[in-house]
DNA sequence: GTGTATATATAAGATTCCTATATGTAAGGG
DNA sequence: CCCTTACATATAGGAATCTTATATATACAC
């Protein structure tokens, strides 16, 4: 069975696979999540921070203060191997609600 | 851009799946969800009787008392004209999301 | 010095889903 | 006749996620 959390946890699933790329602060995590998806998948920084701290608490991400080039400062965040290890299983379990709703759809055209 | 109801509304679109195929009660339509998704997709009723209520408050579904054969009180959901019209836009905005996830996945492969 | 882009943060609110609980009928076994 | 299971609806309390709105502060261009 598909879990609860798994229905609205977009956001994790998309925070892991970009991190997956390499290590990102906030504000850029929002900006490729909305590019590399065309526009289609879309958050507010004001969801995401949240969300990155719990992330954080769950051990699956790390996120280290750093000063960039321009002098401002940031929270870098990176892929935990935890995180690493979380990120199969989810995409499965997507998968699976991906089915299940396919197959509601096929019945009801049976 | 993906609405924000949709990354959660699952249970919206089981809903109206299985109503798609004809009119039933809320005990039988939890079965039928959990059924035709082989045990992948399952409400609890406490959950899904709420949910009839706020559709049918919109205006999707239209319900009616009915006494069952074996002389048992429930009610009994139809799928409106306007919650059939809901149907492909939903679907769509579903097809959307995967899509979007599946970007995520193959930016971070490549 | 004013605006825009960068960058993080919190508060208040809505929505959806869960567990737990309550109520009541019907059918079958002991 | 009592107990359990299946049928059937309903509400309360709580957790999690996402939204809008707001606050703060720096860098750079005009």
């Amino acid at each position: 069975m598909i879990g609860a959390g798994i229905k609205r946890g977009t956001a994790e699933l998309a925070v892991l696979s970009v991190l997956e790329e390499g290590p990102l602060h906030g504000y850029e995590l929002a900006r490729r999540i909305e590019q590399q998806t065309k526009g289609a998948l879309r958050f507010t920084l004001a969801a995401l921070y949240p969300m990155l701290y719990r992330m954080e608490q769950r051990g699956w991400i790390r996120g280290i203060w750093e000063t960039s080039d321009n002098g401002r400062r940031r929270r870098c965040y990176r892929l935990t191997p935890t995180g690493k290890k979380k990120l199969l299983p989810l995409r499965q379990e997507w998968s699976e609600l991906f089915q299940a709703l396919k197959m509601l759809k096929r019945v009801s055209h049976a």
